[in-house]
DNA sequence: AAGTGGTCTAGACCACGAA
DNA sequence: TCGTGGTCTAGACCACTTG
């Protein structure tokens, strides 16, 4: 007998999807009260299920009177990407090349100030392509106490995924710190790209569900193929 | 006699907010059982006040566990900005320079096809500064009907506040595209930056709290003075 | 005045973690 | 097993919009 895993909540923003996607913009839907008990549900419920529709901006709420169907976005909420999801997004074929990997020790200096080693970690260096194409080069660092058998993994594979099946430690959230930059004769060479070419660089810190650090990295995206889109709120 | 304006949950969450400010990392906090009979308030509320503390990524939460004092961090999650926001933030006075200001018709030509106009609009062309120093070309474009009589206004006031007090229409939310650039001559010339500099381009389309769209924008943003720090969740 | 969404309550049951 | 957080209920009262 299979169990129930979906909350209520969930399985109500799902048919109310459906139902609202038959709607014309600005549209009423049915008051919560009504919703919930055509639903057999408490108010409560009903109004976290609608939460989400409005997240997600397919309605909006006017204390008072009603809720009602917005008009169609385009984007969406920015998440948390690894590069093998993003790439899935875009119809490309996600392909990676390790340029080096390496155990560095505390005192070794370390790119940009971003990184401070407070204790052995690994430098994961790798090319990002994209059907084949470089996008992004990716430096990652990896303290060795998080995961002490990095190196003997295939690191062409996610890292994030690694990270997670092999040792139990999940990327919850993230700090980015994006910056344009013109491609230098040295990027240039490892990117295949001219140099002077526009791009990004990301300087990123990665979180488990604690709130302890587990990963850092710096990435430089290619500007011509890369470009970000994100919606924010008040 | 002053009414009580806040919401309970946020008032807790500020009470709790200093409580845990005393806490060491890692630190338990109360169950939600005690803190709900603490305050005489429902565990529900408690749970809402709490929410609201783990989006500002002060505690963690494990399930049947409890919660806990997170590690701190620098980020903080992104926001809607206004420009003159962003440079109070940073300690910088902010200016304005208008360039241009004009009504175009729908069958004017458009920067970049990513405006497109349907009715006629106003089209703003600002420079914004920061200590008097050139930082962000603005052009932006307002349909007629959203707000007649724009160009009586003073335009080296903030647009937002504008819309808002005058019009009654707040951005409430917006989508906005992000592509790095080199800066060419056109642009250095207004900016006065070397042209070869690089910049962020932002296109920008602005949302009311009905979901409709109330503006367009598209910035130029110099990559030497500006820089972009975020968070994001799974 | 009536109907809507916004906030809050008191209590129930479930799922998970630690001892 | 017991205490914790996670989900849900039924109902109350308030604030706001609309006729």
């Amino acid at each position: 007998m299979a169990k129930e895993e979906v909350r209520k909540q969930f399985r109500l923003a799902d048919l109310l999807r459906t139902e609202i996607s038959e709607l014309a913009v600005h549209d009423p839907i049915p008051g919560e009260r009504a919703l919930a008990e055509r639903f057999g549900t408490s108010r409560v419920t009903i109004r976290q299920a609608l939460a989400l529709l409005q997240d997600d901006g397919l309605i909006y709420t006017v204390h008072g009177s009603g809720s009602f169907v917005a008009p169609p976005r385009v984007v969406k909420q920015m998440r948390l990407h690894s590069f093998t999801e993003e790439m899935k997004q875009k119809g490309l074929k996600p392909t990676t090349k390790v340029i080096s990997a390496q155990l560095i020790n505390d005192d070794e200096s370390a790119i940009d100030d971003f990184v401070v080693l407070s204790e052995p970690a690994f430098r994961v260096e790798r090319l990002r392509l994209g059907n084949l194409e470089p996008l992004s080069l990716e430096i990652t660092y990896i303290n060795q106490s998080v995961a002490p058998d990095l190196l003997k993994e295939d690191l062409t594979k996610s890292l994030y995924h690694i990270l997670k099946s092999k040792y139990g430690q999940e990327v919850f959230s993230a700090d980015e710190h994006l910056t344009p930059i013109i491609i230098d004769q040295e990027y240039a060479k490892v990117m295949k790209i001219p140099a002077g070419s526009p791009a990004i660089k990301i300087q990123r810190t990665g979180y488990n569900a604690r709130g302890e650090e587990i990963e850092r990295s710096i990435s430089i995206r290619q500007g011509n193929r890369w470009d970000f889109k994100y919606s924010i709120r008040i």
